[in-house]
DNA sequence: AATCTTTATGCAATCGTTGTCGGGAACGTT
DNA sequence: AACGTTCCCGACAACGATTGCATAAAGATT
């Protein structure tokens, strides 16, 4: 209700806004004195200066905004913590949004957060989204952008991701020297980088292995479980695979499920692995063998990015860099070798 | 970077920045026409108010915060959903805070959320909270706050959260009737309210069934993953139960790993129920019962009360009410029948 | 003694928006 | 012709904080 604003003090101890004001900074120009007695009474009635007045002012408001497609998501609420950690420590709140895969509330998302007067945003594109106009324009404002995991390259900016084809090559090369020979691949929609980046470390695997690559072993799968369940099913009627390699926390889940309910035993008839950072992986029916994203040092690194071009001086030309986080490949019991 | 204002429309049209403004709120004392030459000007030039001088102005933001001691916990993340939702719809924005189970980062969390003005606070306190004092803080000033899930009874507000207390009896009910004698109980903090009303259930069922209560069966549990694993070895060793209940996502887990790592069979030798909200329970090995509290729920809810207290008329006096949404038992193997 | 410096403070503008007040123009009423 | 209405709009202050500029008082310099 009755916030402290500097008014108050400089009515109580019979100065001027400016005085106090400069007293808090502890101006050169102030009498030692005075600053004493102003610190003093400010610290007393629980003086704090209203960072609304000052966004207004300097039209920055030492926030940033970060749009991910959905928190309830280990791999994002993993990566919003490492961005959290950089963030505070310099100094910047953290204004999260959520697109929830969708491409429409992911622009609005942006146009609230230009409204919101953040001084920069970092952002996981939605499933949904090919178009970067939003994107553009929030450049266009001169306001820094850093994509992260999800990125486009329809667009020039910073962009921080996990290695992914690295983390494909991996995964797939062990199940090539497990002993897999129909190696199938479930992956993301695929308009998504990480869709594109994964399937080409999958099929340098196979290449290098000189395994034929059969498109008929890739499928493109959206975002209901449902849909996940009818594609595993089509695809063990129709492919044979004797090995799955999925590309995100959604989509291992939905697989392995849909792999449990049809009584196909892993990994002795299909090997399994996933492309997640699921913390409960070991402790599935069969252990999960997954390739690990290191969800909080991307949000740390993206966030540092975004941090150091707000900061930077205007008169630097600015050079955008992608920086890639290497993966880890965890085998478990799913993806064992074969007789 | 170039931002348009009110007050670059009134000069490009050679008004003044009331009547813009008028114009815009279709203020009826602005004549029919000028409305239209603003409101056509506006919408080409992409004009946007800036909340912030909003904000100033009306010392009110439309925001609310939200503390929760960890998003990266599906509880947490389905209930910020549930809140996102409601709030979304009544045309507000929210802010989400973690605490990280740290009683000193809930302070500061509570002193920005304060000085960012926003409207009402939900909070979910940190596993080390006992003192609520900058909680009745926030009350002094007038702002409206809703606890959930953990709340505390030090402190007269609204409250929303599971139905514990039922939650925990059915599941142990279903332990004793599964023909389990010796039912440990491993929860939170005892200072938790959620601790304090699942113990409770616990002991109702127990005394309904005429077992005894033995306290040395009932542990309380930080939050390292170590400290629940050497709590299970020793309660093994020790009281030789042959029932477990925890009362967390994350107990639950290391629980859960710690018996399995001591290869004791579930359910055979250990039935083992968990309360928790986490959606691949029925991928583990065995399948994982559990009492599930519906979260999304628990944020809507708590979302609405605190909306309809922010909405309120000053003068009608305010009733608190505590709101107990009801929990589910979703029984799977590793809590099945002994022989 | 007159002028210049230094020290310490206040005034006013600014950020974007809205609310209060007031006033000019055009019209109607006596 | 004098006055009252109605309609439309502008000036100004305010929200909280910062800052360039002005200025008073006191001391230093000539």
């Amino acid at each position: 209700m009755e916030t402290v604003t500097i008014k108050h003090i400089a009515k109580a101890l019979n100065l001027s806004t400016s005085t106090v004001s400069r007293a808090l900074r502890g101006s050169y120009e102030i009498n030692i004195e005075t600053k004493r007695l102003v610190m003093e009474y400010a610290e007393k009635v629980h003086y704090s200066p209203n960072p609304i007045a000052l966004s207004l002012k300097e039209n920055k408001s030492r926030a940033i905004g970060v749009i991910v497609p959905e928190i309830a998501n280990h791999f994002f609420s993993q990566a919003i913590n490492g961005i959290e950690a950089v963030a505070y420590s310099r100094g910047y709140h953290v204004v999260i949004f959520q697109s929830h895969e969708s491409y429409e509330r992911e622009v609005i998302n942006v146009q609230h957060i230009i409204a919101r007067k953040v001084d920069g945003l970092l952002i996981s594109l939605s499933g949904q989204t090919i178009d970067v106009a939003h994107l553009l324009e929030i450049q266009r404002k001169g306001l820094p952008l850093v994509l992260f995991d999800r990125v486009s390259d329809k667009i020039d900016a910073h962009k921080v991701t996990a290695d992914n084809f690295d983390g494909a090559f991996k995964a797939t090369q062990h199940l090539i020297l497990s002993g897999r020979k129909r190696i199938a691949h479930i992956t993301s929609p695929s308009l998504l980088s990480i869709t594109k980046e994964r399937l080409a470390g999958y099929q340098a695997a196979l290449e290098k292995h000189d395994i034929n690559y059969d498109e008929s072993l890739v499928k493109y799968c959206g975002f209901g479980a449902e849909e996940a369940k009818k594609l595993v099913d089509n695809l063990i009627k129709t492919q044979n695979p004797d090995a799955v390699f999925t590309t995100s926390d959604r989509l291992a889940l939905d697989c392995f499920s849909a792999i449990k309910d049809r009584n196909i035993s892993m990994p002795d008839d299909i090997a399994f692995i996933g492309f997640t950072n699921l913390k409960v992986a070991h402790l599935f029916d069969p252990p999960l063998s997954t390739v690990v994203q290191p969800a909080f040092e991307i949000g740390q690194a993206a966030a540092e990015l975004l941090l150091d071009s707000i900061e930077r001086k205007p008169q630097n030309i600015e050079q955008f860099r992608t920086i890639k986080i290497p993966t880890e490949l965890v085998v478990r019991k799913s993806s064992k070798y074969a007789d």
